[in-house]
DNA sequence: CTGGATCCTCATAGATACTG
DNA sequence: CAGTATCTATGAGGATCCAG
């Protein structure tokens, strides 16, 4: 079997590639406590500047995987919320967080190792 | 709850910038058929480099999720192969396909409706 | 054969300032 | 408040050459 980078209609390459992105997770993260105002996301979302916060909540909305709702209101309020399939991803984080909490350690351990081939041989 | 995207010791995150890289799943995925030498790999692996080969190599390595084994033969010949903590993460893999599976349809759709607001309104 | 070292370029993250 | 417009700099990644 082969594998292409460039199979771009692998499922899993595309939710990989959505996943990786440093932002998704911790908005959808974020969104798992429920709907939020775009300034409360980027408040609590330390670091984000509004122009990756926007794009990111513009690729997950195009995803299907949060909704946007804007009230029409002065001042304007914005809320986005996780969607059915938004929602189903949290099980995927979650395994993803357990596996991390899991393995950690080893992973650590082995980095430890690596960087410093002297010790202990 | 506030989340940081410098919280660099956060294990999912982690995990997730390890995975998140184009080239790491592929060679893991390639590696679960069993050892693989650095040609087959790159061979498999299409459109990758070997700058991006050996990095990629040497991360997973770094982080013990692959070995690697130098035969002292001529010419030479390096082996990788997957750790027992390289194959666990097979697992998490595996869910991610299946999510991806189970959910690609749907993500296509919104997509397709995102960028086409038009149609069938 | 394996892969280190170097150079280059293109994409994009991020900061900042501005607007409906 | 919720973004958009603009700019810059960093760095991921490709191509190439070379060495053990």
């Amino acid at each position: 079997m082969e594998v292409s980078a460039y199979a771009k209609d692998c499922p899993s390459r595309q939710i990989l590639d959505r996943i990786g992105d440093t932002w998704s997770v911790l908005v959808v993260i974020m969104l798992a406590d429920g709907p939020q105002r775009y300034s409360a996301l980027a408040k609590r979302i330390e670091g984000v500047s509004p122009k990756m916060l926007t794009q990111t909540l513009r690729g997950l909305e195009r995803d299907g995987l949060i909704g946007r709702t804007v009230h029409a209101e002065v001042p304007p309020r914005v809320d986005y919320e996780l969607t059915e399939l938004g929602r189903s991803l949290l099980d995927l984080v979650g395994a993803l967080e357990k596996w991390a909490e899991m393995h950690i350690e080893d992973v650590q351990a082995a980095r430890a190792a690596y960087d410093n081939p002297g010790v202990k041989v």
